[in-house]
DNA sequence: TTGAGATTATCAGAAAGCTGACTATCTGTC
DNA sequence: GACAGATAGTCAGCTTTCTGATAATCTCAA
């Protein structure tokens, strides 16, 4: 968890200087990423945790409320959440209530995990919260500016074209 | 009644598994976010890993020789790392010999960490590491775009004024 | 049908990161 | 100068996340 110290504002005062960043960091595209991600991230949980979920358990929630039922390997390949922390994170899931394991009826290593009535109240409420955080988040950009920011983040996720694989 | 698995394996052999999320998921700018960091620095600690380096050690060695000798504190403010964490860090560079921690002359609480000529040549190749690892990741965007992307994320860096803490 | 190999979920142990307490030092007030 | 409170760095212990191994099940070729 970030704290949400605000950087930039450097000079005089005898407050705390944040230092600056070296020009050549400031305009490093992966790093802008990992501190907005870090401090949007830090916020979102800490609006969250009244409800007691964190925001991937919110994102479980809502890929099963949405989407309907689906393995926990689904889930950890759409949320880019390890296998082993899934298991973990349903364990949370299941203790409250929010959601049941049931076998798959075709393939019975997995589970496919359903939305119970208060996961899916528990969902809405935990959107709601998040919804406040991205408008929160994203107040110093306009319209038209969120809609830029998150059509290029879209093309980042984009599969990479020099596949690793056979090509 | 929608088969939700076919999200994840379905067809073919299990190439790149890119599972679709629910439209509420696509457009939310702080998951995108989140996302985005996430392969971004995954990839880049994957390419830094011949060097024995972290991205956080990289921060480190490149704020130490661009902006000069700093305090441990002032590079866990800048970069966005807990204090504790910076002291293992720290830790790890000083035993590689690529920095030095050396008493704040006008403050023996504090350490000033200096960078070495090791450490300089070290920072140097994996900044070009970084910098081929942005390309990279980069490569969905234009130039445009990547100027776009940037300018939009440092406008997300500074939070609104309203500042919880007191002047 | 059978057997080899892949896959799903789980668990134990390791690794990474954070919280809180602690020492040493600084700052400001008397 | 002396004392109270704040601050820099460190350490122990906890929480969170990942690595590696395992059991159960599936797939596919012979």
């Amino acid at each position: 968890m970030v704290r949400a110290t605000a950087a930039g504002s450097g000079s005089g005062q005898g407050s705390a200087p944040v230092p600056d960043l070296p020009p050549s960091m400031r305009d490093r595209v992966p790093f802008l990423l990992f501190r907005a991600s870090q401090i949007s991230l830090a916020t979102a949980n800490q609006m969250l945790s009244p409800t007691g979920l964190s925001a991937r358990h919110v994102g479980i929630l809502t890929m099963v409320t949405e989407l309907g039922p689906m393995t926990q390997k689904a889930l950890g390949n759409a949320l880019g959440i390890d296998r082993t922390t899934i298991v973990t994170l349903l364990d949370d899931l299941e203790r409250k209530g929010y959601v049941i394991r049931q076998r798959h009826p075709r393939d019975r290593r997995a589970f496919l995990i359903h939305p119970t009535g208060p996961g899916r109240d528990a969902k809405t409420a935990a959107v709601r919260i998040l919804d406040e955080q991205q408008r929160r988040f994203l107040a110093p950009l306009t319209a038209a500016e969120r809609r830029q920011l998150a059509t290029l983040l879209k093309r980042l996720q984009a599969p990479p074209v020099t596949a690793p694989e056979r090509g």
